[in-house]
DNA sequence: GAGTTTGAAACT
DNA sequence: CAGTTTCAAACTC
């Protein structure tokens, strides 16, 4: 390569860059670089823009900026610190070669510096496209970086724009406000267009693009809707594994902008191929953050959904396809958390009479899975435990360490989502446990000759009758709450750690209570005098009850482990649980935990916690609020049940959520309805 | 992944 | 209600 010259990176008249050096911003990067020359041609560019701006413009008072800055603050410093830092890379880069690093322009040619601003290619068009796209700075500059990350050229451009936007934001809230909508929805548009346009010129890769589309949408969402976990900003730097920061935070984020996307998704997929339209969707989102910001309130009891983090780097465009669906599937999760009406699983009728949102489960009426519904009011959502499935994928694809690996980070950061297996019943038994959870089964289901689909609702709502009138309860949730007013006859037994026990009792004669064929232990309740099991020896209360059994050893074990369990059992039994790939219990209060998260406010206040985390999910669960949780099957079937209303929720199925894969979706928490005064706090 | 074990559900 | 069969999940290898 050629070493450059420092004139020949010099484009630009000399007289601007002694304009733009006297501006405080030159001197705070100069102060950063050890590189003069070669930066200030670089960054020339970028500061002519700043050229006619006084000062003051660029760095507005509080006051002025005050709200702009509440969003983008914190962004726009990282992106400086980062700016510095590139230019400065870029300096280098081009000390080293400057003809190299112009070429490199054109060419997208360092490739090796994911995070970095760039536009290959049309890069100079797209800059001063960037250029229009002020209001969206904070948002686009990630999203642009998703895309390219390649030149550091490219990153004087963005650097470019982004001092422009920077200056153009402050020039913009000076327009009026009608002026400024205007302005914003033309800048939309051409944002739209330009990115569309770029991504046919820059062909990028399905896989590098899906890649990034997890994260960049995380960090592009994030940005826009929150003033920015400076984490996010690093790991985009970094270029490594971005889609892990704050899973819980960014997950909820990355939610928001699904909604008000959809039809620009379709719209770029119809031009782009899937993964390419997927990861649209994220640089759709970005264009459209302000829709976004609308959303968000809407979304975010969403957040618990499987979140990005999950996403790996290799399939990424499967992935990315998957978390497009996801996203779809969230989108209709926040629908149905919008809509005041909605078809309801049984399950959730308990949240409903208490005034909460349905449980993100999707209603099942008739809807297959990626129906959107509804009529009657009834709002058919696609629960997120579908999601995990899609991510997941198929079985097969949970054998590869990384898939677990994934798969458990989902099963951490959203409930769990199984599916049947049925191959006899038809899934119209309560062997099936998406039928015993009220639930239709969904394509992620095994099960042969199914009918528990919305195709076939109406024998799906016939046996179910029949089922019912056989046995009322068999449907109501076998596990119930101490403080149901039928556990109280169990007197001390309800002081187990679950504080809960299985209505009617286990049967067990082989597993000691031990194994998730116990209901009980599934449930990850004590087993009660109603248990007619042999050698119990359930960790969670034993039949007999803790302090019968403190006079043996083992009892008293046992009773040692609850206790100890009582404040930690759900993380405790849910590494137990892991190791085994099967959350029992915990997997059901983490569930739990989940699908209590029914009301905005509450997965709101969640979600400002980063709740994704399972542990905190865990730990922010009442003792007694341990409940059973259905197991997944994420398209919850509606419930036009005839059930009585008070007397029971669609009885989660006896694993409920126990198998690994089925950890990923939210479950409906299974509580008798008269148990619930309040789910969660109002 | 196939086979076995287990206990709930269903049936008689 | 009890015994048996069926079933699918849980588990093991």
């Amino acid at each position: 390569m050629d070493t450059p010259h420092k004139t020949q990176i010099t484009p630009t008249p000399t007289s601007s860059l002694s304009k733009f050096e006297d501006s405080p911003v030159f001197k705070y990067i100069d102060s950063l670089s050890p590189i003069e020359q070669a930066k200030s041609s670089q960054t020339d560019n970028a500061f002519n823009s700043l050229a006619f701006l006084s000062p003051s413009s660029l760095f507005p008072s509080p006051q002025i900026n005050c709200h702009r800055e509440s969003r983008f603050s914190v962004k726009r410093h990282h992106f400086s610190a980062d700016l510095s830092t590139r230019v400065l890379q870029s300096s280098n880069e081009s000390n080293a070669s400057q003809e190299a690093s112009k070429a490199a322009g054109q060419s997208g040619l360092y490739d090796e510096h994911p995070g970095c601003l760039s536009n290959d290619g049309s890069s100079k068009g797209i800059s001063s496209d960037l250029f229009d796209k002020q209001s969206d700075l904070a948002v686009e500059l990630p999203g642009t970086s998703k895309y390219d990350c390649r030149s550091p050229d490219d990153n004087l451009e963005a650097c470019d724009a982004l001092l422009k936007k920077t200056s153009l934001e402050v020039v913009e809230q000076e327009r009026s406000p009608f002026q400024r909508s205007r302005d914003e929805w033309k800048e939309r548009q051409r944002s739209f267009e330009n990115e569309r346009d770029l991504r046919k010129i820059r062909r990028i890769k399905p896989s590098e693009e899906a890649a990034g589309c997890g994260w960049v949408a995380v960090v592009s969402d994030v940005a826009d809707m929150l003033t920015v976990n400076t984490s996010i900003i690093h790991e985009n730097s970094d270029g490594q594994d971005q889609r892990t920061v704050d899973s819980g935070t960014t997950s909820f984020i990355s939610n928001i902008p699904e909604f008000s996307l959809d039809n620009a998704n379709n719209l770029e997929n119809a031009e782009s191929g899937d993964h390419q339209g997927s990861c649209k969707q994220n640089e759709l989102g970005d264009s459209v953050t302000d829709q976004t910001s609308c959303i968000l309130s809407t979304c975010l009891p969403d957040k618990p959904v499987v979140t990005d983090s999950s996403l790996k780097k290799d399939d990424k465009g499967e992935k990315c396809s998957q978390l497009s669906r996801q996203r779809s599937i969230r989108r209709r999760c926040l629908v149905f958390e919008k809509s005041p009406g909605f078809g309801l699983h049984l399950n959730s009728l308990p949240n409903i009479l208490k005034g909460q949102n349905p449980p993100n489960k999707s209603i099942l009426s008739s809807m297959k899975m990626g129906e959107v519904p509804s009529d009657n009011g009834t709002v058919v959502i696609e629960s997120s435990c579908e999601a995990p499935a899609s991510v997941g994928g198929t079985d097969a694809d949970h054998n590869t360490p990384e898939k677990k690996r994934q798969k458990f980070e989902l099963v951490e950061e959203s409930a769990s989502c199984k599916r049947c297996n049925c191959k006899r019943s038809k899934c119209l038994k309560l062997y099936c446990d998406c039928f015993a959870a009220g639930l239709y089964c969904i394509e992620p289901c095994s099960c042969l000759d199914c009918f528990n689909k919305p195709i076939h609702e109406k024998m799906v709502l016939e046996t179910r009758k029949q089922i019912e009138s056989r046995n009322p309860q068999a449907f109501a949730p076998k596990v119930i709450r101490s403080t149901d007013s039928v556990l109280d006859t169990w007197g001390e037994n309800n002081k187990t750690p679950a504080s809960a026990r299985h209505k009617r009792g286990c049967n067990c004669r082989k597993s000691s209570c031990l194994k998730k064929y116990c209901e009980c232990f599934q449930a990850g309740v004590g087993c009660s005098p109603s248990c007619r099991c042999e050698g119990c020896k359930n960790s969670f209360g034993r039949k007999d009850g803790c302090d019968e059994s403190g006079s043996d050893g083992e009892g008293l074990e046992a009773c040692e482990k609850n206790a100890s369990v009582k404040n930690s059992h759900d993380i405790v039994t849910h590494k137990n649980a892991e190791e085994h790939r099967d959350l029992p219990v915990p997997s059901n209060i983490s569930r739990s935990s989940s699908q209590l998260c029914n009301t905005p406010e509450h997965c709101s206040s969640e979600s400002s916690l980063g709740q994704s985390k399972f542990n905190s999910n865990l730990q922010a669960i009442p003792e007694d609020e341990t409940p059973k949780v259905l197991k997944h099957k994420c398209l919850p079937l509606i419930l036009k049940t005839n059930s009585p209303p008070n007397s029971k929720r669609v009885s989660p199925p006896h694993h409920e959520c126990s198998s690994s894969t089925a950890q990923r979706s939210r479950k409906l928490i299974l509580k008798s309805i008269p148990s619930f005064p309040s789910f969660c706090p109002p």
